[in-house]
DNA sequence: TGTACATCAGTGAACGCGCGTTCACTGATGTAC
DNA sequence: TGTACATCAGTGAACGCGCGTTCACTGATGTAC
């Protein structure tokens, strides 16, 4: 196994010329991978276009990832943990519940926005593998921030009221649909409507708060 | 070209025994290619199997479809005017406005929910073609009943209010978002918390009934 | 400090698979006369 | 009513493609002594 500070220096793009071990090439496939999937989408990636990227045989990810759900479970995976980040980042001391639920729907759309293809393969994708615990794991963590938007405690298996489920359900529902049609092109006809200048953003802050 | 009524009669399986012409191989094709759909998913769909199920040699479909791309927008085509059926049978004469979006609302997720692998290729498949006017004009179609149920007129380039297409874009998002999550399945972890014995579509109502 | 050895990471050739597409063909149908 | 012919629909073999996977291998690393 390389060392820590060297393995972290070596290749975020390719290997040392002349090597033989890539030295920290588990994530060189990831970043790989991720590059591939905003390029070309999910159906383009796939465990030899990772390899390809990231100039290594094509039989080199089986040693990191085992298979392509493999690959794809982990970048789901650090997809939902950014995702969550992102989310938390978006609480502000001072916010009212309901200043503090659109302004996580707002960070919701904006991540799908900003990483289109992992977004889709976090959500979209058959080939995960939920019952990898990394996978999981991330998936809950960004749940809690959803649940939480509604008033419910972070605790995993906290009870909640079926009003707060369907506020939770509501909640996600309507940034997780507007994603999705923004994602598929499907909002254009309708963003067409409105004065020239405005982008999918500014319908969502009109759509959030019609929603309030 | 086979008579009417004749390829009315002929082959919604297979075709004749013995016979060299199908008979009416486009309809045959597009349900085979369906219940591939619901069987298999999108991934499953394909020209081949489509050929093979209807009992046909592979390269058949190219007579009636062009190519795979013409299926599934076909297919897809026939998806979005039987979405836009079962919306509008939804409406009843003496509803309120309100109570007409939560009914459309909810055939809209209906619909998803009983055709869940056309529902997708309806809006995630990035192999259908747009600019086919059969599936142009039936998505075109779907979408005036949704516009409608925010006041806009049903002609295809009607002035609408930025609040008008604020409320068409919320009223959307939140019921394709729903249909989403739910054949995603993420909506389970929901469902555990609410009483035993309640689905999906009880959840839907509850969360129709708050966006009010 | 040196040496032997087990383990790990990456190579490159090979396999089988199903796919879309092409092609020359043939059987059946419909139409002009 | 019959005959010739053009057109259409479906056949089956063949092609090339990229994929995931397997396999024996080799170079490099880390560790026990």
């Amino acid at each position: 196994m390389a060392g820590g500070a060297e393995a972290e220096d070596a290749g975020r793009r390719g290997k040392p010329p002349g090597a033989y071990h890539h030295g920290s090439l588990r994530r060189a496939l990831l970043e790989a991978a991720e590059a591939i999937l905003e390029r070309d989408g999910v159906h383009g990636l796939t465990l030899r276009a990772a390899a390809r990227d990231a100039g290594v045989s094509h039989a080199a990810p089986k040693n990191h990832f085992g298979d392509l759900s493999g690959l794809l479970s982990e970048l789901a995976a650090s997809g939902f943990e950014r995702l969550r980040e992102e989310l938390l980042a978006r609480a502000r001391p001072g916010q009212t519940a309901a200043e503090r639920k659109a302004a996580i729907g707002y960070g919701y759309v904006a991540f799908a926005r900003a990483h289109p293809g992992l977004f889709q393969l976090m959500f979209r994708s058959e080939r995960l593998d939920p019952r990898r615990p990394s996978l999981a794991d991330a998936m809950q963590g960004a749940f809690q921030v959803l649940a939480g938007t509604a008033g419910v405690p972070a605790a995993p298996a906290a009870a909640a009221s079926p009003a707060q489920v369907a506020d939770i359900a509501a909640a996600w529902s309507i940034v997780h649909g507007f994603a999705m049609l923004m994602l598929d092109g499907r909002l254009k006809p309708l963003l067409a409507r409105l004065p020239p200048g405005g982008d999918e953003m500014d319908l969502l802050r009109a759509v959030l708060d019609r929603a309030r």
